[in-house]
RNA sequence: GGCGGCAUAGCCAAGUGGUAAGGCAGAGGUCUGCAAAACCUCCAUCUCCAGUUCGAAUCUGGAUGCCGCCUCCA
């Protein structure tokens, strides 16, 4: 498969150093709050990579880590006056509640980087000891950044250019205004841990390397674009320094979600939560959004994109949900297909391979699926061919085929009736509909339709749509949706 | 100021040299008691300019506009 290595600026036919098997390290959050669709982003772009690679016979060890010390969780335990530690594991697990509901698998192993705390001591001595980093009288210790010549050659800066836009803080104890902490003296009252510099605690990066240093070298590591630089250009200089081999042979970074076409961000402010959107939307709908476009490009977050998502997952499943029902047929016939469907059939499954094996196409590989539906609805339609042996084989592919597609990118494994009714509701509370008057309403069209008065079975369709539902008669009786 | 990315129909969005996927919306038609859904048909020459090429949305140069990183951030 091809994949994109920010390592190079291309795209890069994925091979795995160690043949078979894939070592996967995509840096997660720091829990100090709920998640927002940036999160959500990421960890649905990693989910299918991961998906697809185990789709692809590779052996998957993959690592998402959570920082479960930092600045922030300390700001906001003191805010909150809670324990630090409780703050992490309120948002941690409000993280894996999330994710569960996104369908985003969990990692095979999740570290935290208070369990790693030796190892990241371990680590800054070996880097002292190699001379890339040294302690200061106060107790921090900063890498020493012009000490590794390679610095810089993720993110495609030179130190030159670096140095015009660093923050010159004065009074810091730096030898250069680059050099990064790897270990930070504690303040009075925070949290620490005793070190050969005293207390103190880790500085972020350095947390990475720990962690990820008994699965190198990573043949994939990932996160968002933001991280490039200095996160992931960090770890690459620790980790390097230290392990003789290259941190990951590919780097791989998810695009933004903006809203309004900007970076959403907590600092902006400007980030909705996904537990937020989840009250006014299905989980589905949100995966399929956020994989309706490739995930190195930035993703526009609109209440229409959202609204247009539950659309289109609406007609697969609608899709699906009469396919189901035609295979209740039990007599078929001997009719012959028109004789370019299967050619058409066959390589539209294989496009839709493709566009996954490009990049993680995902959004192509949707319309590839859309282009199935549009086959088969053709079939469901025709009065001939819907009674073809051939026709059963093909719905039981498609069916086969959606099960596929659960697999690979986790959208379209509900069974269909219960996704399409859990849409309706959602609609319905959307649009805070009175579920009892409707049925009321619909009761009495139907006493109307079954004795002919169609006057008043309009005229109740009439006062329906004014409140926003559409009926629909189908030979099973009426159904009804929210447009 | 340095580095990087993007610009495709009313909206969203694929497409990296060979003649514009898909979704939403819209128009006409089939079906229907009427509708809805579905199906059929229609709906773009790819920001602009200049190059390279038999041939470019796709490559090169330039212009314009937007965004990101350089400070915590998925």
């Amino acid at each position: 498969m091809l994949l994109y290595n920010t390592l190079g600026r291309k795209k890069m036919k994925f091979t795995p150093i160690r043949p078979g098997k894939v070592h996967m390290y995509v840096c997660g959050i720091t829990a100090y709050d709920y998640c927002h669709i940036g999160h959500a982003r990421s960890a649905v772009v990693f989910d299918v990579l991961a998906r697809r690679l185990r789709h692809l016979g590779f052996d998957l060890l993959f690592v998402r880590n959570f920082t479960d010390i930092d600045d922030k969780i300390i700001a906001r335990a003191n805010r909150d006056g809670r324990d630090w530690q409780e703050i992490a594991r309120t948002y941690i697990d409000a993280f894996h509640e999330d994710m569960d509901q996104l369908r985003v698998l969990r990692a095979d192993l999740e570290p935290r980087a208070t369990e790693y705390i030796s190892q990241i001591q371990g680590l800054c001595l070996k880097l002292i000891a190699a001379d890339k980093a040294y302690p200061t009288p106060s107790g921090d210790v900063y890498f020493r950044v012009r000490s590794h010549a390679p610095y810089g050659k993720l993110s495609g800066r030179s130190l030159d250019d670096l140095l015009v836009g660093a923050r010159i803080v004065p009074g810091e104890e730096k030898e250069d205004p680059l050099d990064f902490a790897v270990w930070k003296a504690s303040k009075p009252g925070e949290p620490f841990w005793n070190s050969p510099w005293g207390k103190g605690r880790p500085g972020w990066h350095i947390e990475c390397s720990a962690m990820s240093e008994p699965y190198l070298p990573l043949d994939i590591h990932g996160g968002g674009q933001d991280l490039i630089f200095p996160h992931h250009e960090n770890e690459v200089a620790q980790s390097e320094a230290v392990c003789g081999c290259e941190l990951a042979t590919h780097w791989v970074h998810n695009g933004f979600v903006q809203i309004n076409a900007e970076k959403m961000s907590k600092s902006k402010g400007n980030f909705q939560t996904i537990r937020q959107i989840l009250q006014s939307y299905l989980p589905e709908t949100l995966r399929f959004f956020l994989l309706s476009k490739h995930y190195r490009s930035p993703i526009d977050f609109t209440e229409q994109g959202l609204e247009e998502a539950e659309k289109a997952l609406h007609r697969i499943y609608s899709s699906l949900l009469e396919a189901r029902r035609l295979l209740q047929r039990t007599v078929w016939k001997k009719i012959a297909l028109p004789e370019d469907l299967p050619t058409e059939w066959t390589a539209l499954q294989q496009s839709f391979e493709d566009a996954l094996d490009d990049d993680v196409n995902t959004a192509s590989a949707l319309g590839h699926i859309f282009a199935q539906a549009r086959i088969i609805n053709r079939l469901l339609e025709n009065k001939i061919l819907r009674s073809s042996e051939n026709t059963r084989d093909l719905l039981e592919e498609f069916l086969d085929r959606a099960t596929n597609w659960n697999v690979q990118l986790g959208l379209f494994g509900a069974t269909p009736a219960d996704f399409l009714n859990e849409l309706r509701m959602m609609r319905a509370q959307r649009a805070s509909l009175d579920i009892v008057k409707v049925e009321n309403l619909l009761r009495e069209r139907q006493k109307a339709r079954e004795q002919k008065k169609f006057d008043d079975a309009d005229s109740l369709r009439s006062q329906l749509q004014a409140i926003g539902v559409t009926v629909q008669d189908t030979p099973e009786g009426q159904t009804w949706d929210i447009q």
